[in-house]
DNA sequence: GATTAATCGGACGCAGTGTCCGATACCCCA
DNA sequence: TGGGGTATCGGACACTGCGTCCGATTAATC
């Protein structure tokens, strides 16, 4: 199976870029790191990074496909735990916002890319929008839960998750660029409560 | 005084420059739009807009106080005219959310600039924070006017105003991105709805 | 030791920004 | 009517970054 070690070790060289892609994003406030300071921190020639990753876009892509992976896992480590539809919801949150403080500057990036290349056809784009459908999937669950058992009104949990995902999107957006963000779970129990509670007297 | 005719001159320029540019903006889906093609679309040569903008960035930091302007307008007209709390509330959003669907690419733009620019000297950062405070502002008088007539639960009135921000960002940064978004009211009177009723069972 | 593949490194074209400067057209005033 | 000041033009320039290409070099494999 020569094609297939070659393919091990492919892939192996694009997840050392990508690692290095990562790391550089992350430590640098802004978008711009070229392709050629990757390359150089990476160890390889500008040209050799083409060769795993046909443009810019590709290795963005890679990257964001890779957090993908973390944020899931993340969150499936976390995930019920805890029976109560609200704590259920805190962890959720919790767990999202973790993940922006553990990489803020690369979430910085990929919002900013997936704005610049916001062409539907763009892999960007349906990566975020596969992101996005992973959340909004994990929140209908935890409504649905939180409904059946009482806890939360009746109400589309389609909609309501959709709410709580631009709530989740504005904070992450914030977040990733607030240089002194406020501790993680004062803000997971204060959206929670807002969310949950909301501003009307009960 | 010369000096007064001239600046009149000048600003006048600004303004035509300014306009050509922040239709651009909105054509375009993208932040793609070149300083030639600007000058060629206002009708003038490319170095004759370096006179009267330094750079880019001061030609975009100009096209925000533009659209910051209008929007203060915008959100004036409609003040206080509806006395309920949740009806001002209602209000506010449906403007914000009206001035993102006259404009969605210059919000686009705003976004994406203030991301890459995030240089807290930048003067784009110092203006869009500006463009932050207002909201907060009007959203603390909505909030504490709700908690005096009694519609509102008693709580921290700029905490309220942050959460409510944040939906709000995060809702225009969607729907500026959106090809086909929902109709304005039943978007308004969803968020409302959400925010003021939460999840809870009542 | 020869073949093959990966890598290097640098040159190239392209596009965009921002600078600069000489040429030109225009207006106002003498 | 002519001259001086000013706005504008337009194009050349340097610089940066992306993506392409290709010959040279290295290294692994048979």
């Amino acid at each position: 199976m020569v094609s297939t070690l070659k393919e091990i070790l492919r892939d192996y060289r694009r997840e050392q870029i990508v690692d290095v892609a990562r790391r550089l994003f992350e430590e640098r406030r802004s978008t711009d790191v070229s392709m050629d300071e990757i390359a150089t921190e990476a160890g390889v020639a500008r040209s050799t990074v083409y060769v795993y990753f046909s443009n810019r876009d590709e290795l963005i892509l890679a990257c964001l496909q890779r957090m993908h992976a973390l944020l899931n896992e993340a969150i499936a480590v976390a995930w019920s735990r805890d029976l109560d539809p609200v704590g259920r919801l805190r962890t959720f949150i919790r767990g999202m916002l973790e993940r922006i403080d553990e990489n803020p500057a690369f979430f910085r990036l990929a919002v900013t890319t997936a704005r610049a290349a916001h062409d539907p056809t763009s892999a960007i784009g349906s990566q975020l929008a596969l992101i996005g459908l992973d959340v909004t999937a994990l929140l209908v669950d935890v409504i649905t839960h939180g409904m059946e058992t009482g806890g939360f009104r009746p109400m589309d949990p389609d909609r309501a998750a959709n709410f709580i995902g631009i709530q989740l999107y504005g904070s992450m957006s914030i977040r990733a660029d607030d240089p002194a963000p406020l501790p993680l779970d004062a803000t997971a129990d204060e959206m929670c409560d807002f969310l949950v509670g909301g501003l009307a007297t009960r």
